[in-house]
Parts: C-alpha cells; structure tokens; sequence
DNA sequence: CTCCTAATTGAAACAGAGTTTCAATAAGCC
DNA sequence: GGCTTATTGAAACTCTGTTTCAATTAGGAG
C-alpha cells in the first residue's frame, strides 16, 4: 500500500459549492469571536490548506505543508482541536488508526470505504443503515453520541487487477 | 473515565462452552505445528488469561498481569500478532485508541458499543444492519473483506447517574 | 499610532502504544 | 546429552498525540 495513498474527499465538495470557502471562514471567525479568541495567520493557513486540498489529511501531512510558512506543528495539532470544537472539521480514523482530518461545515455524516490495497478511501451515505443503528440502541438503553463504521476491502479499481 | 473500566464480552462464552478453552488450545497448537513454531510457557500463559479472564484485555493489561511470571511486554505483544493471524483472537479499538483484544473461535462476529463515561464495552449482533451494508457496498463495486463499527456513547448504567 | 495585556506560538520535553534489534536462552529433535 | 533454530526480553527506537513555558503577537484602550 502506498505511503500517502489518494485519499479523496466528496470530489469538488469546496469546489462545486459556491460561496463554500467563504462560508467556512466566517463561521470560523464567528467561533473565534464567541470563544474570546484571536485570528492567528497560522489559523488561517491552516483553515485554507484544509479547504485548498480535498483530501483526508493527517496532522503531519498538515504540519508537513504549512512549516516552511513558519507554522508549528503543535499549533496544527491545537488548530485541529479547536476546528473540531466548532464543528468546522471533523476526523476519521484511518486503516493505521491515525486521525485524518476533512472539513465538516453543512457537509452530511457518512462513513468510509477503505481499500487495503491502493489505500483509497470512498465516503458512503446509508441513513437507512443508521436509523436500524439507532433503533437497536435505543432499545439497548444505549444513547449513542457517535459512532465510527468503516469498511476495509478492496475498491472496484484494485478488485479488477487481481494481482497482490 | 476509570482507569480499568469493566470490559465484559459475552459472559461466560468460554465458560458456559464445554470443551472451548480445550479446543481453543488445540487449534493454537495445530496453528503452531503447521507454521513450524514452537510452544513456550509464554504462548501457554497468554491464551490462558485471555481465555480465563473474560474481558476485552488491552496488551499492557496482559502484560502486567504476566510480568511476575517472567512474561515480556514484547512476548504478549508478538504472542497477539500471532493468534490474531492464526484468527483465535481479535481486536477492538477501545475509547482511548488503543486495541483490546478478545478471543474469536467459534464467536460469532459482533459491534462494540462503547460507553464514554465508565469505558464499559457492550457487543451487539446486527445481522439486519450488516445485510445493508453488505449490499450497499456490492452496489458500489466494493468488496468487503472485513469491518469495524463502533458506536461511542452512554450506557443505560452511566445514563441515569447523569453527573459528569 | 503606541502601549498594554492576555492570547498565542513553537521548541522541547513528555506520554504511551507499538515495533525492531540482538545477545542470551530454551524448545524440539537427533 | 548435545545440536540447531526459534524464542525471548531489555533496550532502543518510531510515531502520534500532548503538555509546558518563555518569547511573541493580536487587538483593544488610550
Ligand atoms: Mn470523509
Ligand atoms: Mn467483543
Ligand atoms: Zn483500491
Ligand atoms: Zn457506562
């Protein structure tokens, strides 16, 4: 499996949406004047990089990207953080049980197909999955807050080349 | 969140199993014949706590369980790796990210819904859900080889006691 | 614009799970 | 018993994530 495999996101999520970065910026800055706190350059390097770069990205592949414009890693790491308080982004866990980030804003929940072949994640929707999900917790007594479903295999591309 | 939360699985799968401890130690050694590797005191002592404490053991509580028999960090490790690929044991990424391990023969494959506040594992059986997934990921040309959900939340217990 | 203060930054050090190395040890076979 | 090879475990290392704290900077008050 490649190092840094092709990790996309919806394709075009940003893209295709007019207004989208805009729209995440402000929410951003709306966050920062709620909290008491300040817009940083590095914050919104870092904000961008993820709204530039469609992918799911790891904290160092963010670290790696925006260092030589003098941002820290621990300031990746506290950015994140407080992306994710806001509900701006959000992580998944990928196939060697790293974080990987993706922005989140008006975006739908969905879970990840995960290739252990080529690496590849593909995002699916299935609400009808998730309402038997949520029905069978509730009669478990079980409140769910959220949850983690990924699926590791081989996508329709390395399914065809059959070889290892 | 207490340190060591009470992770039960199924209770009593080995115990209420005439004769699973028995076969369970036979496959390991069958396992061991045919990939030419030898049977230690370590080897034995692993699958035996993990067969006689009913719980979803992460590797340090393994090892801390061992050590005053001469078990080492690294043996309970490889001692894992090895019954995980010999499919007598499987794992689950707890709360905190780290893998919790439980035995696998003869069990039928279950979720883990994973309480937050008191870090208790419950395992559900799904079939009705897993049938969707199933079919959903045929439909997007996806194999699936294997999958993990996790569901994070409160259990009925931690629910009522609604102090944080 | 300047000053002030609290928020922010990042180097460094740390934590914890997981993994490799390698000399000493033990299993299984003759 | 003796030989060969797998196994063991202390130590060192990797990697992700996290805390600490002195130096720096944002942004509001004057
Ligand atoms: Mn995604
Ligand atoms: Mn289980
Ligand atoms: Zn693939
Ligand atoms: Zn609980």
């Amino acid at each position: 499996m490649p190092e840094n495999a092709e990790l996309t996101i919806f394709p075009t999520w940003t893209a295709g949406r007019p207004g989208y970065a805009q729209r995440i910026r402000e929410a951003f800055q709306e966050h920062l004047e709620k909290t008491g706190l300040r817009l940083t350059s590095q914050r919104q390097r870092i904000l961008d990089y993820l709204l530039t770069t469609e992918k799911h990205l790891s904290l160092n592949d963010i670290y790696q990207a925006l260092r030589k414009h003098g941002v820290g890693r621990v300031t990746v790491f506290r950015t994140l953080k407080m992306l994710e308080e806001a509900k701006l982004v959000d992580h998944v866990t990928a196939a060697g049980g790293t974080s990987r980030f993706e922005v989140k804003l008006e975006r739908p929940h969905h879970d990840h197909l995960i290739c252990v072949h080529c690496g590849g994640i593909q995002e699916v929707r299935w609400p009808e999955l998730e309402k038997i999900q949520d029905k069978i917790c509730k009669t478990m007594g079980f409140s769910v807050a959220w949850h983690r479903h990924e699926v590791f295999g081989r996508c329709s591309a390395c399914a065809e080349g059959k070889a290892s």
